[in-house]
DNA sequence: TTGTATGCGTTATCAC
DNA sequence: GTGATAACGCATACAA
């Protein structure tokens, strides 16, 4: 009793295992290696010696020597909007399967990332870094990561980040958002919207940045007039105000393209609940992201999907690659965007 | 130039912060414990080159010594709703305060807990584990992670976790749904409510069951008809076709709660889009949580609220009381409920 | 206050 | 295929 006690009690150790099963230290180390040698009958005996006390390898020892750690770690803003949540959800999903644990750190809610944070980060050593926030730049990651290379997230022709070349290395997940945006467009004009108005997201948002631009673009190559800009932050209720504000101060617009879907939600509810008007009847909106919440019969949002499933595994196989071949030059995954029609136009 | 890079890329240990700065290796490792006695200006002078030269301590080597790894385990299912969510955002957000990084582990989609995953988080020992599933007993739990302590959701008068006392310590956070729930039921009979409809969650979790035995309790306590059960799984998709089901196949109600606000969600949009009945005009609707999207004015929920502030903080408080003294007695926490009135009774 | 020696649990290197 | 030994980077007991 007392010595089940203490067996059990006592965190399992290699050696442990090594005596029970009556080899040596090293054999168990191997056991837990799959492409160690070893004699199956042998593994399998230790194997189960070590399921009978409960042991595993202690990844923090492993890594010291291995100088694996086996972590990914995900830098996001203070507080997630679905669309985060939900990537972040997937990618744990899709790396747990590849043996990686996601360790998440919290930047401010004002995207600034702090030394002190990175320095935090550092001394868990993660194989590889995700950041949900866009103003830092590669030099200053890589400075504080020594094995990790960055992944950055850019658009369509922008070919560097904030478009000042780096001197360090990074990868690189290019959203071509282009498509998706000239379908909307082209949806939008088709139904005869003349006054086509941005919603915006962050400020400091590469992403908002690019698809006002890219949006002006279009708009203009199919003859129409520039959007109206109104400021956002990817939040419902800045959103519902800005909205308000759109046709209460300003003139108005026919049709709303928010930088996100939940803003579009936000214009959506401001145009029915508050200003008295009917979407798509009066004012048609698009969005951009589409989760899960755009099906909802509430909203029945027609947005810019960017598929999910799809951006993770590209991410994943960057996160992949770059471990096996830490050396590599850099790499670039390349992501379409397509236009999903429901109800909030026509 | 060759000697900056050798320096930069090889990760600076504390033997590098010691030569550089003409102290012991030890002295670098008391400068970096704030309750270690050291000369202050030496510290700082230690700090200032460790800064200098990019080093942080090695937190796997030095978790291996003092058995602390500053990792909490999230157990959280594979696809998490907006309420789990904002849980987990939250948890981080307040932990990382405390010096404690997450850990994030998927546990599969039907709540089912296998072994496989338990052994794997168990390898990189979280010095703490919250698990947003239910169905594992505490003895298997405690079974299987040596160091630390599981906390389990409880609600009301249930004392002990399904009923079936546990030999192994675990802390509790008690919810008090009754307050909540009276206040709800109390609302909808006022309002003229007499044929009440659950929308239940997931058949295997015990916050639903809880709900649907209190939400019967009380009903009966007042003099009305016991609740028509319909299953639901905390899905949108799930509670909008019951919802249906509920109008078309069987007689309907004039009033549902609904064991989420997500489920809520759905009911009204069935009732609304599809079965062309109002609410609150037709049926009445109440929600459970008070997620971010309740506000929203296209849905504007009345909802049983669970502050999430104080639910974070009540499990901080277990976690960090529980590391300090690991031998403590089992510790409660508990948490009211209670019902924010907005526009879907009425 | 400071330095020396030892150990944490694991894998890599090298013999055999 | 197998076992001894030496790291990995850090914190602690102990002596000074």
């Amino acid at each position: 009793m007392d010595e089940l006690n203490s067996k059990k009690a006592a965190r399992a150790t290699a050696d442990l295992v090594a005596r029970e099963a009556n080899v040596s230290r090293v054999a168990v180390s191997r056991a837990f290696n799959p492409n160690a040698s070893l004699k199956p009958e042998k593994r399998d005996r230790i194997l189960q010696v070590a399921r009978e006390l409960n042991y595993t390898p202690d990844m923090a020892a492993r890594s010291l020597v291995t100088r694996r750690s086996h972590l990914v770690g995900m830098i996001v803003p203070d507080v997630c909007s679905p669309w985060e949540s939900q990537e972040i959800d997937a990618l744990t999903t899709a790396l747990q399967a590849e043996g990686f644990a996601t360790l998440l750190f919290k930047a401010k809610a004002d995207f600034s990332m702090d030394q002190t944070l990175l320095t935090y980060m550092r001394g868990f050593n993660p194989d590889s870094v995700i950041a949900f926030t866009e103003n830092i730049a590669p030099d200053v990651l890589t400075g504080f990561l020594d094995r990790a290379v960055p992944i950055y997230v850019i658009y369509d022709d922008a070919t560097e980040f904030s478009g000042k070349p780096a001197s360090s290395i990074y990868d690189r997940l290019l959203v071509r958002q282009r498509e998706g945006i000239e379908q909307a467009v082209a949806l939008l004009q088709g139904y005869g919207a003349r006054r086509v108005a941005y919603l915006g997201g962050k400020q400091q948002s590469l992403a908002n940045n690019e698809r006002e631009r890219m949006i002006t673009e279009i708009l203009a190559e199919r003859g129409m007039e520039p959007p109206i800009v109104v400021a956002g932050d990817y939040t419902y209720d800045t959103a519902y105000r800005a909205t308000l504000d759109l046709f209460r101060v300003g003139d108005g617009a026919d049709a709303i393209f928010a930088a996100n879907d939940v803003g579009a939600f936000g214009a959506i509810d401001a145009l029915r609940h508050d200003l008295g008007l009917s979407v798509p009847g009066d004012v048609k909106v698009v969005g951009f992201d589409d989760i899960p919440q755009a099906h909802w019969k509430s909203y029945n949002l027609t947005t810019v999907r960017i598929d999910l499933e799809d951006r993770v595994r590209a991410l994943v196989r960057l996160i992949l690659r770059r471990l096996k071949t830490p050396d590599a030059d850099p790499m670039v995954e390349t992501l379409g965007t397509r236009l999903v029609v429901r109800g909030t136009v026509g």
